[in-house]
RNA sequence: CAGGGGACGUCAGGCGAUCGCGGCGCUUCGGCGCUGAGGAAAGUCCGCCCUCCACAGGGCAGCGGUGCCGGCUAACGGCCGGGCGGGGCAACCCGACAGACAGUGCAACAGAGAAGUGUAUUGCCGUGGGGCAACCUGCGGCGAGGGUGAAACGGUGGUGUAAAAGACCACCAGCGGCGCUGGUAACAGCAUCGGCUUGGCAAACCUCACCGGGAGCAAGGCAAACAGACGCAUUGGGGCGGCCCGUCCCGCAAAAAGCGUCGGGUAUGCUGCAUGACGCGCAGAGUAAUCUGCGUGCUAGAGAGAUGAUCGUCCGUGUGGGCUUCGGCCUGCACACAGAAGGCGGCUUAUCGACCCCCCUGGGCG
RNA sequence: GGCGACGUGGCCAAGUGGCAAGGCAAAGCUCUGCAAAAGCUUGAUCACCAGUUCGAAUCUGGUCGUCGCCU
């Protein structure tokens, strides 16, 4: 699912989200949405060291890429959006977490109405 | 059988399905094929390769490191073998293991005295004085006994004496010198002599021997972008991160180039970036570390960072529940430490466990 | 990824081999009708684990954590 081109490489782009763009919250991620000129959605995934060591935040990061991978399809296009997690996010199983971060990104109004 | 030790150790769940990711190759641009984390990838504690500082030279000072002997290695603070010391009944394990008669220094408190041929209002002995006595006190000798301390200036027995003492003697321990034997050496054994004892701390300064130029892949190179000001010069200026030698660069008409200071700008692309002191197998040399020869293999290369998600099945261990004909069966859960970022050799640290081989001690049976 | 510095009561910190200063804060007591101020008292695994030493916050090695720098 996500080759390079749909993923937030540059530091600025990370700034850039995080000074314009708005945020949701929940009780294992947080969302920083913002429009951007590119035609597409890019992804950024951001994983602190409070969860660990390197093996932790890679897996955390990769857990996080495998839900947006199969929400995307759904997703209007358009926007640059980071996922940050939070402590836990290791414990919970991947299919609990979609249902989750698929109603935050319907709250954030970026569900296509067709397919929802 | 139980407990324990060693080791070159080996492994780190296996197989399969669907949806995906990085790299390479092919492509009819739909896709297809191959391949893709570790023993520690970690900590960055040592040693190198590599790159830049023109070359990376010598000496002095300083700083840092190493420190029994021999060997291995590209090198090492690593490894192997040996010696010495310590621990264990043993197999075996551990050791920053040079020098304290080159010098300087340190030892709180306690204690008479803490290293100085030093030590006295505890004590022992002789003797004088006072007192009925217990005892008090002057002088002299002593360092054995008691006591303090982490540590008190050899031990045992005897001679000796008023009481004592290496004061003297015998044996023992320790120190030093010379010699012989074994060993490449560290060292060990033996013999002899000496003064009779001269302690501890060098992970205190230090001495001796040996080693080390500095910085690091964000090194460095190419391209792109941005692009200013000032200063520097003939018995000159600057570099080689201290000094000297030596050597190099620039300049000696100007300009250019160079160097320095300040300011501005910048993480954009490519490269460095993976065939190497490489892995595996066999044979040989060596006690071993290791080396040699032959054959064979190519084995991650990202750039916010690729191995993930959802399942099936089998095996092992632990644990909960149910059934049981006590052999087991069914089912749920859990199963280590941990993720490459230029590469390599080590060390150290983390780690649920499984397996192979060798050895020691104790017990039982034959 | 690389290089370097630092961890001492709740906070700021001195101490570089010999019973761990000081200030702020906190608690208790004195003083007061009550408070403030003042005075007195109380409290430390010296980040952790080993080693050297008679003796370690200090010296040496390792582990953990925090912070800074790189063009």
């Amino acid at each position: 699912m996500l080759p390079r081109d749909l993923r937030l490489s540059r530091p600025d782009d990370y700034a850039r989200v995080k000074r314009e763009g708005r945020n949701y919250t929940s009780r294992l991620f947080v969302l920083g949405i913002a429009p951007n000129t590119v035609g597409h959605n890019r992804y950024g995934f951001i994983a602190s060291k409070r969860l660990g060591g390197a093996v932790e935040r890679n897996r955390a990061r990769r857990v996080m890429r495998a839900c947006v991978q199969a929400l995307h399809p759904t997703l209007r296009p358009g926007y640059d959006v980071t996922v940050i997690c939070r402590q836990g996010i290791l414990s919970q199983s991947t299919l609990a977490m979609i249902p989750e971060l698929a109603r935050l990104l319907r709250q954030a109004g970026l569900v296509e109405d067709a397919s929802s």
